[in-house]
DNA sequence: CATGAATGAGCCTTCATTCAT
DNA sequence: CATGAATGAAGGCTCATTCAT
């Protein structure tokens, strides 16, 4: 019932969103998508925004959850640094259209909505950042700026969405492989 | 002729789109900052989408220039790695508006002028790849996927317009350093 | 059968009509209100503005008969006059609700379904005008122009809905009184 | 230029507003009556709900500063009464399509811009309170309650637009005068 | 060069009503 | 009797762009 059209709705949005852009993407295009009249989309979502909102917090949360369940482990810094990496980018490629709206348009909400996603996201930052800061004590990495080193980190993974193709050389694992290295050994290493 | 009316809409316009979004910007918004009825405006532009397109492609050149600069010095590859993340870092930082609008907007160019953006894009990460290519070829770095890795190294820095405040406490030339002895050395260095 | 749903959704959209108005009362608001779903309202009413049309049917006819009442005693005029004021303004009061959606909200129906509404009214105030016909006719009241006279004496009453509170010093037959002092002596008496 | 287009629109607006009611107007109509794109409305009018306003204000403002003129005068109480009710019914009547949407539409407006006209209507009621009290000084009126009473001749004022044909038989001062004969003298006077 | 009136397409959203289950 | 999904028309409003003056 309700909750099959909500996700196929969902799914719809993700997709032209991602396709065309939120603000490119009118209400009558979802709706054509899953076959319905404009008006009837409004049995299942509150807004247009109200979409790109769930979308964005879904993601988010996901990439939250997956990392805390690596931090949640009882491996050694570097061991959960390269699985943290290799989680992030096979769920961005795996979800590259979710991903993608997330990084690209949630900026397109308003102020209240958008920092709800911008509070989840310096969350995922902080769990990236304790990690860094867990080999720090263990003596296994050298950082000196924890914050500003996962926020490279981040960067790097988190421009994946945009140059990523599936048709690409390398398999989402093995990328996941070159940057653990960059991260771990550097370009000298 | 009045080319400095032309430069002051568009600053006014890399003002607006970057603190409210292209979309999320009216000509008339725009209008109103440099003081002209909407109308006028169209004296000095040709579209809403062809200011945008200025903005980034103008945005993106200078990168491009910046990164040819270096690369044309003889520096060895590390030296010019570091050269290059500086200037990228210096340069986002200083026009921070330009930068975001470029990173975060280009996308709602049409497609056809959204390719112009994507090919000088693309040249930029070429650039960088060179680097890479040369301290692979003179020993000093260890790569072996140039094209991925310096995706990952610009994609750190191109991530930098989202989290920089001016009240933080590293400069972006420190910011620089920290993100080079990242890619040199590596967490373990 | 379910009379009582029936009575329920009425004073429902009684209660509605009034605080909201017609315009802004939506069909689901009325539902919320009796604790059906929309579709289920329609089991009971044939549109939302037959509903309109039956409470002001029902309001205006509630004056009618309660004037008639006054009419078929044999009162003198004046007595009549008195008791005519103080009936509607005391039914004004105490159905406040009803009596606001038959003064206000009765153009809102449709040219056909106003009209119904319209003969009503007119019948009412062709009661007035025979009250000031009759005490013409006996010689306690100087009306030239019967009807005109009783549009201004009803407009007085009519108009009660507008200001009438609760918390205010005169009770409504405290009201009635004034009005009925005023009527029969005028300000100068 | 401007300013006539302006009156233009406001004038479709109160003509179509008594016609069919501020709801069942759309914008379409409006545009319709001028001649114009539902669009190009809104470079003179802020929104829908403002051109009432505007209308509704200008019409109260016009009553009370016509009751402000009377009550300037050195007349008696009797005479201002005369005046004002003479004044008021001419008014109606000549701007019948306004008095009405003043009357009859302003509830639509908003919570904040209702208010705006009733505490102008407030005003109004008060200028009328000022004559009762006049007269009650004076020894001319007999007045216990004059706020009620004002309410109830104002009341009977303000009725007028709800009856009143040209088609009718009395024109507006004759109205006016079986007004005032029966505040001044009462039914039995 | 500047204006501002006008366009016309499009946008998101609401809503009374119907109907299969 | 009750549901709630679906409709489809309409509504108010925004906006990039054009053009006569």
């Amino acid at each position: 019932m309700a909750a099959n059209r909500q996700k196929e709705i969902a799914l719809a949005a993700v997709k032209l969103f991602e396709q065309k852009g939120y603000h490119a993407t009118s209400v009558q295009d979802i709706a054509d998508e899953v076959g319905l009249q404009k008006g009837s989309l409004y049995h299942y979502i509150h807004s247009k925004e109200d979409l790109l909102l769930q979308i964005a917090h879904e993601a988010i949360t996901q990439f939250n959850d997956n990392m805390q369940a690596v931090l949640d482990t009882d491996l050694t810094a570097p061991e959960k640094l390269v699985k943290a990496v290799e989680n992030h980018i096979t769920m961005s490629v795996s979800n590259m259209e979710t991903t993608t709206v997330l990084l690209r348009e949630a900026f397109s909400l308003g102020d209240t909505q958008h920092q709800v996603i911008q509070d989840l996201t310096d969350k995922y930052v902080e769990l990236w950042t304790q990690i860094l800061e867990q080999g720090s004590r263990d003596g296994q990495f050298h950082v000196e700026q924890p914050k500003v080193t996962a926020l490279a980190i981040l960067g790097a993974c988190n421009w994946v969405y945009r140059w990523y193709r599936e048709s690409g050389q390398l398999s989402p694992t093995e990328i996941a492989r070159v940057f653990s290295n960059l991260f771990l050994s550097g370009l000298s290493g």
